[in-house]
DNA sequence: ATGTCGATACTTTATCGA
């Protein structure tokens, strides 16, 4: 089973160029993030036509997150939990059946948290604490669980071209650093991580000064497995071709292949 | 040092968020 990640950036600017790539790669999931657009706008009469289930929760012009999947859904509910107060959508959680039992899916995108320190900054680390109440909820389960996203996370200082110039960043800041680290220690596996040791991996590059060209990037979209999902783990790999289409998202796809 | 893109609105250019 192959579970891919996308921040697509606005499903409106980049339905022609998502509809080639999945009809290339064909995951079984995708978790699509920044679709920029509310439930009713979303185009999921183009993906059923490719076979996908769709579950969307979206917002009127920021943030938004969808799921499409090949095998029906068993559940799909939005909202992260810990603040009923968020009207922001950034969550969507999923469960699919497959020979061996069942996936759990977890679509997020992690605010950005720029300007740092601020109130945006507050309520990035907030949410990830909310992520981590959930994430150690979702480990009781013990059943094969992935977080998949757009985490707005560097991980480390060889997941990013020029780490001095980051440390202040919403992204590397050693706070944001430290509850992700903290995410991993509840017993969760960085997927891109058991595949590959090599640095210099990225997900994402700014669409200014060139990044692309001088690949200049950030490993900022994870999927973090608990230890049932990473025993399935197969492989995990970054689709960069997608950056160096016309019309681009900043983001590329990355994608994991479970033995179900 | 600078460089971009997508969506929105009291729109045709500025603002916001990334």
């Amino acid at each position: 089973m192959k579970i891919a990640t996308w921040n697509i950036n606005g499903i409106k600017a980049r339905i022609d160029t998502l509809l080639t790539w999945l009809k290339d790669a064909s995951p079984d999931i995708a978790c699509l993030q920044e679709i920029k657009c509310v439930d009713e706008a979303f185009p999921s009469e183009l993906f059923e036509e490719l076979g996908y289930n769709v579950a969307v929760h979206g917002q009127k012009g920021f943030n938004g997150v969808a799921l499409l999947s090949k095998l029906p859904f068993d559940e799909a509910t939005p909202r992260l939990a810990g603040d009923d107060e968020d009207e922001q959508a950034r969550y969507l959680e999923a469960v699919v059946s497959v020979p061996s039992g069942v996936v759990r899916i977890a679509n997020l995108y992690l605010p950005n948290g720029n300007p740092a320190d601020g109130p945006k900054y507050d309520y990035k680390l907030a949410w990830m604490d909310r992520l981590k109440a959930r994430a150690a909820e979702l480990l009781t389960y013990e059943e094969p669980m992935v977080m998949a996203g757009d985490y707005n996370v560097i991980p480390m200082p060889d997941d990013v071209y020029n780490p001095a110039a980051w440390v202040d960043d919403a992204l590397f800041k050693p706070e944001t650093r430290a509850r992700f680290r903290s995410l991993l220690n509840l017993g969760l596996t960085d997927a891109f991580r058991a595949c590959h040791d090599e640095a210099h991996q990225y997900t994402f590059w700014d669409y200014q000064a060139g990044a692309w060209q001088k690949n200049r990037g950030l490993r900022i979209d994870h999927l973090l497995l608990s230890p049932q999902a990473a025993d399935l783990l197969r492989s995990c790999e970054i689709d960069t071709a997608p950056r160096g289409w016309e019309k681009p998202s900043d983001h590329v796809p990355i994608w994991i292949e479970l033995s179900v």
